[in-house]
DNA sequence: CACTTGACCTGTCCGC
DNA sequence: TGCGGACAGGTCAAGT
């Protein structure tokens, strides 16, 4: 579930709150996959490495250190990155959090910074992961992604010609694809295909260019009201203090099926798309874009 | 090659 | 109440 709007308020969050701060340990408590098997040595990489950098690509999020290693978590579905500070364990976390006393048992991994604080990730599902990488590695890594969305200098020509691309295939399979676009996710694709009034199922050869120019401007605006609301919390997203986001009360399509849709009151639907649950208004969101 | 489907996991919900 | 199965969705390997 996290997708570029949630990675990104993490990264704000974790970027105020370990930035400076010295690692003294990491543990892995389970799950080869958090930490894989080559990086048996990473504690010794990281210990006494301070905290130099937060920052975000895609759904990727990129902690260097002083070290000149980086850490690259990935939250894929379920995966949470919490911080709790010295006087924050147990009860007593903020009201609106959405994780109790930690670590829990979907704790993965613990990284314990000099200062007796310490960073969880948790990840229920066990498909995200931490990695350690050198920073000369970091541009094989991103190597394959698309732009970033948000970015000012992405023009509208340079998404439409990577959009056609993939001319064969349908518009949501298109959004999803991380090397055409980077950081969209279900949740998202589906929200900026009923703004821009296209069917997901729509093929991206059927769509004219005009209308893959709004479709690029209606993405950025779904992403930047997401991050203003939070991001979306399901079950798992909460933010690197375990507050959750509220952006799915602003939602126009999805989880929304049965009820009426904003735009023209037929009955929102939930269809399958690109092997996903897809939320659509079928009276104004046109087959033929 | 272009595109689609299944696997990876676990918690939850639904129907019998 | 218990149990099997579907479902949730990011990504990549495998299949068509």
């Amino acid at each position: 579930m996290p997708e570029l709007p949630e990675v990104e308020i993490v990264k704000r969050g974790l970027e105020r709150l370990i930035v400076g701060r010295v690692i003294s340990d990491i543990q892995c408590l389970d799950s080869p996959k958090s930490l894989p098997v080559r990086q048996r040595d990473i504690e010794t990489r990281v210990q006494g490495s301070a905290v130099r950098s937060v920052r975000r690509r895609a759904k990727l999020l990129f902690i260097a250190l002083s070290s000149g290693y980086t850490l690259i978590i990935h939250l894929k579905m379920t995966g949470q990155v919490v911080y709790r500070g010295d006087h924050s364990f147990g009860a007593g976390h903020p009201n609106d959090s959405l994780v109790g006393s930690l670590p829990d048992r979907s704790t993965r991994v613990i990284i314990t910074f000099r200062d007796g604080s310490r960073l969880f990730f948790n990840d229920q599902r066990k498909f995200g992961w931490i990695k350690l990488y050198r920073d000369d590695e970091i541009a094989q890594v991103i190597s394959r992604l698309g732009p970033e969305p948000l970015d000012d200098s992405l023009a509208q020509a340079e998404f439409i010609a990577r959009m056609r691309r993939r001319s064969g295939t349908t518009v949501k399979a298109a959004l999803l694809d991380q090397s055409v676009i980077a950081g969209v996710g279900n949740i998202y694709a589906d929200e900026s295909l009923w703004a821009a009034q296209i069917h997901p199922r729509c093929k991206v050869r059927e769509i004219t260019d005009e209308k893959l120019g709004n479709l690029l401007n209606e993405v950025k605006h779904v992403l930047e009201l997401a991050i203003e609301k939070g991001g979306s919390t399901d079950k798992n997203y909460v933010d690197a203090e375990g507050r959750r986001g509220s952006y799915l009360s602003f939602a126009r399509v999805f989880r929304r099926e049965g009820q009426p849709c904003m735009r023209c009151s037929a009955m929102i639907m939930k269809i399958r798309v690109a092997g996903r649950g897809t939320h659509v208004c079928p009276s104004c969101q046109r087959a033929i874009g």
